[in-house]
DNA sequence: CGTGTTTGACCTGCGC
DNA sequence: GCGCAGGTCAAACACG
């Protein structure tokens, strides 16, 4: 079955490209191999450069259910059923700029099926390379939802880091393996990739072959149901070298259980499928794999939603926070070898353990691991706890390297973007966030306040009044709802109330 | 004991 | 109908 690895087939991969949102990342590749352990990834992470930071946040976003009332209420389908963490997300950066263009342009809430009703937005604005070029680049790698992508033309030149990109396809059906994905490939344009000839590949999910979307053929795909599916490319936490599956999968506080793992035909690298384990009845549901032509990028594909809240137990934690099992080593390889192709073994040397070390990264509960895909809310938590002090490390770093001048008594100003950020997938609460319940939902949360997430964005981007400005350009999560924000009092109370609860704890 | 991972077998959908 | 390939199941095992 199992075929070819090696990568030589780049077919299949375009297939799987349908939704996608792309991390910026080329981030940690470098650094994080999968040797370092957490001391090391937490001092790259620190050290480095706001490529790193788009590592650590983007998988913060994931679980949570963006909702994202800022954008076009044309568009208001959501993705976020799909705890697709991106759907909702815009570019920090480029809202900096153009805020009110952002959301106008970009649904990051538009689910499948608003995409394949031609509910994308127009991505026109947000790619200008302009802004790109023009924006900071600096912290979060640039979020870019390309509906169509024929639209989008340079995505990322970001220096620093690379630009997430969010693509919605029209059908869900595309995802497919077989699948081509034409749409992506309007986005990897030969300009995306040269863009960034200092950074490495993390940008690209697919440069070596020519993405597809929808081809008569794709529409084969094998779909058994046809469920709408989220596919979201975000940059591997783990070693770029990530041993076999490669499903070093960034941690996004839902609960994850591996059941199953397949290699891929055209693929060198397995897909490894997750199911929700907050909950029993949960039918949410994941795959995670590695980009072909990126290996440092995680293409993560989401599908049905979760049923019920944030985790807020440590039910899941029993596995997650597991060291490694030896014999993780053995089946790595086994699987590995499976593959055949040698760059795959190599690829695939990568075993779970280093996942969890990564994992195991102070850092890594937001992007880098934390807990890679069996990790939970309360791991990261306490994750988060134990290294509280490296947080402000980092914390420090950040400002000094930003520039910006945060301080600990503001921090909790960020919170906001935090509560926003953090919203679980909850059922039938579209465009809810304004609404009470959500206010409800997180005061049930009161568990996960001090998730790592939260402290991130507490520590990262606190901002005062003045900073509000700074933090908007920093904060990549605030930015789906600033424009709510500003004119929606009620998600604001709701995030102060938040806010408040946690510096209340003395957070 | 509860939870997660691994992994071979089985099921299902699709193209030919 | 057959074969391929993706997706899922479930037993065995590991970990805390």
């Amino acid at each position: 079955m199992c075929s070819s690895a090696g990568g030589v087939e780049m077919e299949n991969y375009q297939g799987d490209l349908t939704d996608i949102i792309r991390a910026g990342g080329g981030t940690t590749t470098t650094t994080g191999s999968s040797s370092s352990s957490d001391h090391h990834h937490h001092i790259n992470i620190i050290n480095n450069s706001p490529p790193n930071w788009d590592l650590v946040q983007f998988p913060c976003v994931d679980p949570l259910n963006y909702t994202c009332t800022t954008m076009d209420d044309h568009h208001h389908h959501r993705d976020s059923i799909f705890g697709d963490p991106f759907s909702h997300i815009g570019d920090p950066l480029l809202l900096h700029h153009h805020h009110q263009q952002f959301n106008n342009n970009i649904n990051m809430s538009v689910s499948e099926t608003s995409a394949a009703a031609g509910g994308f937005c127009q991505q026109k604005s947000v790619f200008h390379e302009d802004d790109i070029i023009k924006s900071p680049c600096n912290i979060f790698s640039r979020i870019q939802i390309s509906p169509s992508l024929s639209q989008s033309p340079k995505l990322m030149p970001c220096e620093s880091s690379s630009p997430v990109v969010i693509m919605s396809s029209p059908s869900a059906s595309t995802s497919s393996p077989r699948g081509i994905i034409k749409a992506p490939a309007a986005m990897l344009t030969s300009d995306m990739i040269n863009a960034n000839p200092s950074k490495n590949t993390s940008c690209l999910i697919d440069n070596t072959a020519p993405l597809q979307i929808s081809s008569p053929r794709n529409l084969g795909i094998k779909r058994r149901k046809s469920q709408a599916k989220k596919t979201v490319c975000i940059p591997a936490p783990a070693a770029a070298n990530s041993r076999s599956s490669g499903e070093v999968v960034p941690s996004d506080l839902w609960a994850w259980r591996k059941y199953g793992q397949k290699p891929i035909k055209g693929s060198p690298y397995p897909r490894g499928y997750y199911r929700c384990s907050s909950s029993k009845g949960c039918s949410a549901r994941k795959q995670v794999e590695r980009s072909r032509a990126d290996p440092n990028m995680l293409v993560i594909t989401y599908t049905s939603e979760h049923n019920h809240p944030w985790p807020t137990q440590r039910n899941a934690l029993a596995g997650s926070t597991r060291s490694q099992p030896s014999k993780n080593n053995n089946a790595t390889s086994a699987a590995a070898s499976k593959n055949s192709s040698s760059s795959q073994t190599q690829n695939n040397t990568t075993t779970k353990e280093e996942v969890k070390e990564n994992s195991n990264d102070t850092m890594s509960p937001i992007v880098g691991g934390g807990g890679g895909s069996s990790s939970t809310a309360a791991s990261v938590k306490e994750e988060f706890e134990e290294n509280i002090n490296d947080h402000k490390q980092f914390e420090i770093d950040q400002d000094a390297d930003l520039h910006h001048h945060h301080h600990h008594h503001h921090q909790f100003s960020t919170i906001e973007g935090f509560s926003q950020i953090y919203k679980p997938a909850l059922p039938d609460d579209d465009d809810i966030i304004h609404s009470n319940q959500s206010e409800d939902f997180f005061a049930d949360l009161e568990e996960i306040e001090t998730d790592p997430l939260n402290l991130l964005f507490t520590q990262g981007f606190s901002t005062g009044v003045d900073g509000q400005k700074e933090s908007k350009a920093l904060d990549p999560f605030n930015l789906f709802d600033w424009s709510a924000t500003a004119g929606d009092d009620t998600t604001h109370n709701n995030n102060n109330s938040f806010g408040d609860q946690e510096a209340k704890r003395g957070l």
